[in-house]
RNA sequence: GCUCCGGUAGCUCAGCUGGAUAGAGCAACGGAUUUCUAAUCCGUAGGUCACAGGUUCGAGCCCUGUCCGGAGUACCA
C-alpha cells in the first residue's frame, strides 16, 4: 500500500507540474486518521504560496484510486490527507505473510550488494567483558538486518597479535607460571592481573612443565593467544556469533599495506619527522591535533594499521562497510577517515556505529569495573546468569547511543516483568493453540481459510501490527538502530495477547472462523519468529 | 578548554528524515479467570520534553547560547 500510494502521488504531482522529492507516507499514531497518512500539502504550501487544504483538494480531484487497496481517503486540517486500506487489501497481505513464511519480511535493497559488518575486534588478551557483548550483539544484529535486507554479509573480527599489549600478556602469562613453578616473579608494569591467566598457566605447566625464565617469551605469547581466543570464540559461540572472517592485523605489514600508507600520506606531504616519531598532519584535514602514526620506539601506533585495514576494506570492494566502536573509541574514526580522504579514496559507504557504555546493575547498585584490574564481569559470567536469550534482548532493546543500564534482577527473573520472556511467550502461546486445535479435532487448513472473516476492530489491529515488520526491518536496515524491532515485537505481542483474550480461537460450533482465526495466527506466529531469528532469539513452542 | 553521546512520567527508556491529543515497560492504585497457558488483558494516576532565545503554518526533533551527567582529548588499543 506504501508503495502503491507513493507511485500513484508523485505519478499525480508530476502532472501537476508539483516537487515529489518531499513526499512521505507515513502511519497515524491513531487509526482515525487512517492506515497511512501524507503531509505533502503542507509540505508543497509554501513554494506554491497556497492553503494546504486546496492543494490537497486539487490533488486527489485528479486520482484515481484502486478501491480494492484504498477504501476511501480524506483530507483533514491543516492539510492532511489521509487513506484507508480496504478490507480486501488486509485480507491479500495477510495471505502474503502465510505465502512468505520463513522469510516475511526480507526484502531485496542490497540484493547483489556485499556488506562488511566489522564487530568485537578485542585483541586476544583476556575473555570479553560485558562492554564487549553490547558490541558483539549488536554488530550481530546489524548483520542479520542486513542479510534480511538482501546484503550479503561479512561478519569480521580486526585483532592485533602483535606490539606492546601482547608483549605484556605473555610477560604476565610467564609471571604466572613461574609463580605456579614456586619461582615468584613480579607481573610486569601494567601487566594483566585477571586470573585467568592463573588458569592458563596451570594449562601450559601441564603441558610443557620445562618452561623456565630463559624460554623466548614468544613461546608465552602464542600459548596466551591461543587459549584466550579460545575461550572468546567459546563465548561468541554462546551466544550464537559466528564470524567469517578473523583478520589479522600483521598481514597488513607482511603484505607491504602499512608502508604503501606511510608513502602515500608523506606524497602528500602529510607527513613530518619529529622528536624521532612520524607524525599525521591531521590538524591540516580539521583535526584538532597532529597524531603520531609511528612512535619513536619504529612501532607503528594502532592509528596506522587502522588506516591500512580500512584502505583494503575499500579494496575488497564492499558495497557496504559497518564499524562498530565502542564510545572509547570515538576518537580513532576521524583520523582514519580523514586519511582514506586525501588518499583519494571513496569512503561514503563506510557507516560507523559508536555504541556508549553499559553499566551493570545489581540490586539497584553499579557493579564496579575496570579491565585489565581482577575485578571486571565477563560476558560469559553473565551468559551463566541469566542466559544467551536474556543477554542478547537486554544488550539491544536500548539505542546505542544511550548508555545502557543492565538490571542483572530484571534480566534474571523469570516472569511477567522480563521483555524476553513476553515475547516468547507470546510465540509459545499460539503454538499451545494450536497443539489444543488439533487435539480438538481442528486441523489448520491455510489454503481455505476464509480470511474475510477477520474483520473485528483488534483482529485488524493485529494484522496491521503484522504488517508493520518489513517497515520496521527497512527502518532498521536505514538507520542502522536494531533497537527499534525489539520495540515493534513488544508491541505485536501486545496486540497478539490483547487479541486473544477479547476472541476466542477454537470453537467447534464455527469452524470457518476458527479456521480463519488459526491462519491469522499462523501469520502472528511467522512474523514473532522472523523478528525473534534476527534478534537470534529462540521462539519456544512451549513454557 | 575542545570534541562526541545523553538530559522526555517516581525508575528504565521509545519517539522513524519537524506533523495531528508526547508514548511504552516497571513501580503505585483499581478491575478481569466455570473459557484455547493469568508468564495475560483492561482501567486510573503520573509531563514546564534540562533552561533561555531563534527558525515556521507547525519544534521533544532543526539553529544559537547556558546548565547537568557520561566518554574522549596518548609516542595505550
Amino acid at each position: 500500500m506504501n508503495e502503491y500510494l507513493v507511485k500513484l502521488i508523485t505519478t499525480r504531482l508530476d502532472q501537476l507540474g508539483w516537487p515529489a522529492e518531499r513526499l512521505q507516507l507515513s502511519r497515524p499514531k491513531s487509526t482515525e486518521n487512517g492506515d497511512w497518512s501524507t503531509n505533502i500539502a503542507m509540505v508543497l504550501a509554501r513554494d506554491l504560496k497556497r492553503a494546504p487544504n486546496q492543494i490537497a483538494q486539487e490533488m486527489m480531484d485528479g486520482m484515481e484510486l484502486d478501491t480494492d487497496i484504498v477504501e476511501k481517503f480524506e483530507i483533514v486540517n491543516p492539510g492532511f490527507i489521509n487513506f484507508f486500506q480496504s478490507t480486501n487489501y488486509l485480507k491479500s497481505q495477510l495471505k502474503l505473510i502465510l505465502d512468505t513464511g520463513d522469510t516475511f519480511g526480507q526484502n531485496d535493497t542490497g540484493k547483489g550488494l556485499t556488506a562488511q559488518v566489522e564487530f568485537v575486534s578485542a585483541n586476544p588478551t583476556g575473555p570479553l567483558t560485558v562492554g564487549h557483548g553490547r558490541q558483539t550483539v549488536l554488530g550481530d544484529t546489524i548483520a542479520n538486518i542486513l542479510s534480511w535486507s538482501g546484503y550479503a554479509v561479512t561478519r569480521e573480527y580486526y585483532f592485533n597479535n602483535a606490539g606492546r599489549q601482547m608483549r605484556l600478556l605473555g610477560e604476565s602469562l610467564k609471571a604466572r607460571y613461574m609463580e605456579l613453578k614456586g619461582q615468584s616473579i613480579a607481573l610486569p608494569d601494567g601487566g594483566y592481573e585477571g586470573e585467568y591467566l592463573i588458569d592458563i598457566a596451570q594449562d601450559l605447566l601441564d603441558k610443557s612443565p620445562d618452561l623456565d625464565n630463559d624460554t623466548d617469551i614468544n613461546v608465552y605469547k602464542e600459548y596466551a593467544e591461543k587459549s584466550i581466543f579460545a575461550i572468546i570464540k567459546t563465548s561468541l559461540e554462546r551466544i550464537g556469533v559466528i564470524h567469517d572472517v578473523f583478520y589479522n592485523e600483521r598481514s597488513l605489514y607482511d603484505d607491504g599495506k602499512i608502508d604503501e600508507v606511510l608513502s602515500l600520506l608523506r606524497d602528500k606531504g602529510l607527513l613530518y619527522e619529529k622528536d624521532g616519531a612520524t607524525w599525521f598532519k591531521t590538524s591540516e584535514l580539521g583535526i584538532e591535533q597532529d597524531r603520531v602514526l609511528v612512535k619513536s620506539s619504529g612501532e607503528p601506533t594502532y592509528r596506522l594499521p587502522d588506516i591500512a585495514y580500512h584502505r583494503e576494506k575499500i579494496a575488497r570492494g564492499f558495497d557496504l562497510v559497518v564499524d562498530i566502536f565502542g564510545a572509547d573509541h570515538i576518537d580513532a574514526y576521524p583520523d582514519v577517515l580523514s586519511a582514506l580522504k586525501v588518499m583519494g579514496l571513496k569512503y561514503e559507504h563506510i557507516n560507523v556505529v559508536i555504541h556508549q557504555f553499559v553499566t551493570l546493575l545489581r540490586s539497584g547498585e553499579v557493579v564496579k569495573m575496570s579491565t585489565r584490574k581482577a575485578n571486571f564481569v565477563t560476558l560469559d559470567e553473565l551468559i551463566d546468569e541469566v542466559g544467551a536469550d536474556v543477554v542478547r534482548y537486554f544488550y539491544i532493546m536500548r539505542s546505542a547511543s544511550s548508555h545502557l543500564n543492565f538490571d542483572l534482577d530484571l534480566a534474571k527473573r523469570q516472569t511477567e516483568e522480563n521483555p524476553v520472556f513476553y515475547l516468547q511467550y507470546a510465540h509459545a502461546r499460539i503454538s499451545s493453540i494450536f497443539r489444543r486445535a488439533k487435539e480438538r479435532g481442528l486441523e489448520k487448513d491455510l489454503s481455505h481459510a476464509d480470511l474475510s472473516l477477520l474483520d473485528e476492530e483488534y483482529t485488524v489491529a493485529l494484522i496491521n501490527k503484522a504488517l508493520e515488520f518489513p517497515e520496521v526491518v527497512d527502518h532498521c536496515r536505514r538507520s542502522l538502530e536494531v533497537h527499534h524491532l525489539p520495540g515493534y515485537l513488544s508491541e505485536l505481542a501486545t496486540a497478539l495477547h490483547k487479541f486473544y483474550t477479547e476472541y476466542k480461537v477454537i470453537d467447534l460450533e464455527q469452524p470457518a472462523l476458527s479456521q480463519a482465526r488459526l491462519a491469522l495466527l499462523e501469520a502472528i506466529q511467522i512474523t514473532l519468529r522472523n523478528g525473534l531469528r534476527i534478534l537470534g532469539i529462540s521462539a519456544p513452542v512451549q513454557m
